[in-house]
DNA sequence: TCTGGGGTCCTAGGACCC
DNA sequence: TCTGGGGTCCTAGGACCC
């Protein structure tokens, strides 16, 4: 049989300040944004173990993790580096095998053919040892009959530990699991199925088929079955083009003056530019996303009639969107804004790039060289 | 007490075509 | 004067993930 074997970094964020601070190990620590003295409007982005032991978590407004206390280390994110780290460690999995796929910066699988669990558990942790020799990063791994069960082994694993769920174990290993620990299930659906009496994983079997499914869709028999013990067959996951590439930005105060919001889709549009050019891609679709005070969000989006690798088009695009979202009424007053986004999607490899030759004909095959821009 | 920034996937309705 | 059954494409919204 096939296992997949799933990593989790733990604290990666932090794990990697701490590879070049190591002054911050045993320490209480966060990643988080700026908390302008209790002003912010971000996030704790990661928080280490013991700053965990005093209320810190990640996702945690700053404002919120403020007020716990300021003896907690406070280190501003350094995306490029957890980027550059990330590519590390897959470069190291992708060694021992080619067939490694990456599904997050911190989160990773590769899969293991053996009959028996023992080969892919020595596997796991031999990877395990060799991140935190060489890398100097902890992780924690699980392993099972399906990427999304080795998924939630591994959340059990942490911190720093290895879980495997055999094929025989997996109605016991989920039954008494809550809801919210199978991926997919978020706080709308964990409220829909408290709705109808389902709290844990197990709980699903008490209750219709069709009653479930009236509840909560399709993931009705994701979980049934996973309550049954069963799991979906897949086929191993191919590597996955990026289909949007998007920016967006909180203002520290919320505003409605025009000339700043265009300004902002200007630099994301700049900024946009570059990455597309680098990695090789052309977009055709323009979503601009709008957050208001209260955090309702709207989105308006546009295709253009062909795929381009220059923003110029979209700079128009995206200012007629803003002027739709912005202006439904005109009789309407201006609603001060929080948040704006931009995203370019509809993405296709553009040869013209600068992506080396050799990943560009891996990604398309080989069989057929794509037509630039008409 | 508020809630970042980067994504993916799904649903549903309407336009349009045969 | 009353209209089906496919299919695809586009757009908006929302759940969810890290």
């Amino acid at each position: 049989m096939r296992w997949a074997i799933y990593l989790d970094m733990d604290a990666f964020y932090l794990s990697c300040e701490a590879r070049r601070r190591p002054e911050i190990r045993g320490r209480p620590a966060v990643v988080a944004h700026d908390p302008a003295g209790g002003k912010g409007r971000g996030v704790v982005l990661s928080a280490s173990y013991e700053a965990r032991k005093h209320g810190f978590r990640s996702a945690m407004p700053v404002r919120e993790a403020w007020r716990l206390g300021q003896e907690v280390l406070w280190i501003p994110p350094d995306f490029p580096y957890y980027e550059a780290t990330s590519r590390e460690v897959m470069a190291l999995l992708r060694q021992r095998s080619p067939a490694a796929r990456q599904f997050s910066i911190d989160e990773a699988a590769l899969p293991w053919d053996g009959e028996d669990a023992s080969g892919a558990e020595a596997e796991g942790r031999a990877i395990q040892d060799e991140i935190r020799n060489r890398l100097g990063l902890p992780c924690s791994v699980g392993i099972g009959p399906s990427i999304l069960l080795a998924k939630m082994a591994s959340d059990r694993a942490k911190p720093g530990g290895l879980v495997v769920i055999s094929p025989g174990d997996v109605a016991e290993f989920v039954g008494s699991l809550p809801v919210r620990a199978v991926p997919g299930v978020g706080a709308v659906t964990e409220r829909d199925l408290g709705a109808v009496g389902v709290r844990r994983v197990g709980d699903c079997l008490a209750v219709p088929g069709p009653a479930l499914r009236r509840a909560v869709g399709p993931l009705a028999g994701l979980l049934r079955d996973l309550a049954r013990g069963r799991w979906e067959e897949e086929p191993w996951p191919e590597e996955s083009e990026p289909k949007s590439l998007g920016a967006m930005s909180t203002f520290s105060e919320d505003t409605s003056d025009p000339e700043e919001l265009t300004r902002t889709l200007r630099r994301f549009l700049d900024d946009l530019e570059r990455t597309l050019k680098h990695q090789g891609y052309a977009y055709r679709t323009v979503t601009l996303r709008v957050r208001f005070a209260d955090f309702h969000a709207l989105q308006r989006s546009r295709s253009l009639p062909h795929h381009t690798h220059e923003t110029r088009s979209a700079l128009g695009v995206a200012t007629t969107l803003l002027r739709e979202i912005l202006h439904p009424d005109p009789a309407h007053p201006k609603r001060p804004v929080r948040t704006v986004g931009l995203t370019l999607g509809d993405l296709k490899p553009w040869a013209g790039g600068q992506k080396d030759l050799s990943s560009f004909a891996r990604e398309t095959d080989g069989s057929q060289a794509p037509l630039p821009d008409p």
